[in-house]
DNA sequence: AGATAGAATGTTACCGGTCACATGTGACCG
DNA sequence: CGGTCACATGTGACCGGTAACATTCTATCT
């Protein structure tokens, strides 16, 4: 192929002047006179030659790619904050690469692969703590995690403010005079969970309403754990009032097992879930949730690393952003006709 | 930070060796003694030597990096592809580096930045005929389209056998004695679209149907233009039978809008849609479908390009993937009591 | 024993840029 | 008119590996 084996040099004997004076106008270095800067333009043009990437890297110490690594590239959330941080990456002339690391030992291969090599300058975490896999992360490493808080200090972080939105979900079931509000979670080990149980809690308290631990269900943010999740409170016939599911997933898999019992949503019962995906207002009924902008959460974290990589000596960052209540049909007050 | 400034040449000092020595026990060379291996190894693991990639990459010529492009990040479908082709990849000692490209400048300046520069050393490109983006692929390089055919020849290409599924689906529903068959297409623009139209019109004049124009109604493959597909077919009064909805997020709309009219599924109107994202079986009710094997089609694209970057001269292969039908509550038989 | 093959190891150039520094040139100054 | 300065340009080393070839050493063969 034509493409390019064309090198600097190759550029500078056509144009008649040193490589380095190429390398001055490709990088837009003041002191090169137009009629020189014009000659190699020229030249540059008449052998089409490009800059080569790694070579660039190589000389420079640098490599202008940054590595996102989540469990997986398919789920909504983690997909979405990747896009929104390749945007990102992109404007700031970075390259993001973004690897799935399904489970611990997938995990330490990538920081092998990735970090200990120097490929990349920095690296985003999405659910750094899946499982033990924040054990396994660089020390005095570029690093940030998206969609997460860190639980020690000196990581930078953007996440949504998990124990505000549990609070204000179960708020405003409550503010809908509901008194016997479920949870279904998401695994205990990962902190929004966590957050999200502490928001529940402090609101009910609030309220004067000792909390049940048989409201509590813990799932896996799978549809299937929240359709599992409900037959359970139904058969334990524990199964009134609301719900509130720790996102759109579970509630998905909640309207559907009360669609195969029977159940009128939001008649019977109220829900409500957290993330606002693409399919929410799509269910039936409509589904009212907390919507994150998981765009903004990458866009912010790529922004970020991007800052701590340039100056290392920033003091790291917490970001923690607000969702949005989007009322839709699956919550009433409670007792109203439908 | 400690991580490693240590070069081949501190090791090989360290171990009294040349650093050429040290190259080969880290490439596992042959020709090197058992005695010398084990000092090399001592001082590598003393020093913490990792080898630096953009080096390698640049001394080798290759940089072990394919690129994957994507009009979003976002898109189950497009997200599952290259989740597989990830996983592929790295099985194969390459990463992948995915990138979105909004609109066809945005492809240009990729294109630039990836391939002209030699970032990857081949490129992966989902819908390459969401615009003019196709024109400007890069002649010679090593190209595999993922989830869509080239409609010239000489490109690699892993996709669904679209006509195949198009004429299944239509014929599932002629099965159930439907003859009123409506579908809602994806953009006409891409051949995804075209192929499952040809796919719907062989099978209804194989059952002696004539296609009506107004049986078809353009969708963009979102759960939004399923919804309003539906509207205009029931206002138009032109609703009965059966919809053949070209992916399931166009039926999830479809779904919702004929809860919104007041219509039973399936004894109203039965529907069956492409794809099986995760939701489909969660809908109410729950979605017939053609189930995709995404992650396998984004596994053999990565495989297939790879290996057309390991021998140039490998003819080039289109391969087309069939589709599971996945029989779920949203079709029935025509007239049957719901 | 000398020739010779083959393994083990070293030497040097090279990949394609950038960096630090040296040199050349003309304008301007007193 | 010599000296200084700013700007334009060139030179060579260097980034950290790999490739190609050279060299040394040992074992085998005639």
């Amino acid at each position: 192929m034509a493409r390019s084996r064309v090198t600097i040099r190759d550029v500078a004997s056509l144009a008649s002047v040193s490589h380095q004076t190429v390398s001055r106008v490709i990088n837009h270095s003041e002191h090169v006179s137009p009629a020189t800067r014009a000659r190699v333009e020229k030249a540059i043009a008449e052998l089409g030659y490009r800059p080569n990437a790694i070579a660039r890297h190589m000389a420079r110490g640098r490599t202008g790619t940054l590595a996102c690594i989540a469990p997986n590239l398919t789920d909504y959330t983690f997909a979405s904050i990747i896009d929104g941080a390749e945007t990102e990456a992109r404007q700031h002339d970075y390259f993001l690469l973004s690897a799935s690391a399904r489970d611990e030992e997938t995990f330490i291969c990538l920081m092998d692969d990735l970090v200990d090599s120097r490929r990349v300058e920095g690296i985003m975490v999405i659910n750094p703590y899946a499982d033990r896999r924040h054990m396994h992360l660089p020390l005095d490493f570029p690093t940030v995690f998206a969609g997460a808080r860190p639980r020690e200090g000196g990581i930078n972080s953007v996440a949504l403010d998990d124990e505000m939105v549990g609070y204000e979900a179960t708020r405003h079931l409550l503010d809908l005079q509901h008194r016997d509000i479920s949870m279904i979670t998401g695994p205990m080990s990962e902190d929004a969970t966590q957050d999200r149980c502490q928001g529940y809690e402090r609101a009910l308290s609030e309220a004067g309403i000792e909390p049940q631990s048989h409201w509590v269900i813990e799932g896996d943010w799978s549809a299937r754990s929240g359709h599992d999740a409900l037959m359970q409170l139904a058969t334990a016939d524990r199964l009134r009032g609301a719900i509130f599911a720790q996102n759109d997933l579970i509630a998905a898999g909640v309207l559907r097992a009360t669609k195969d019992i029977g159940l009128d949503v939001p008649h019977d019962l109220s829900i409500i879930g957290v993330d606002d995906i693409p399919l929410s207002a799509f269910l039936d009924p409509p589904l009212a949730t907390f919507r994150q902008d998981f765009q903004l959460i990458g866009r912010k974290a790529a922004s970020l690393l991007i800052q701590s990589i340039n100056q290392s000596d920033a003091p790291s960052r917490q970001l923690r952003l607000p969702a949005e209540l989007i009322l839709r049909r699956s919550t009433a007050i409670l007792g109203s006709e439908s």
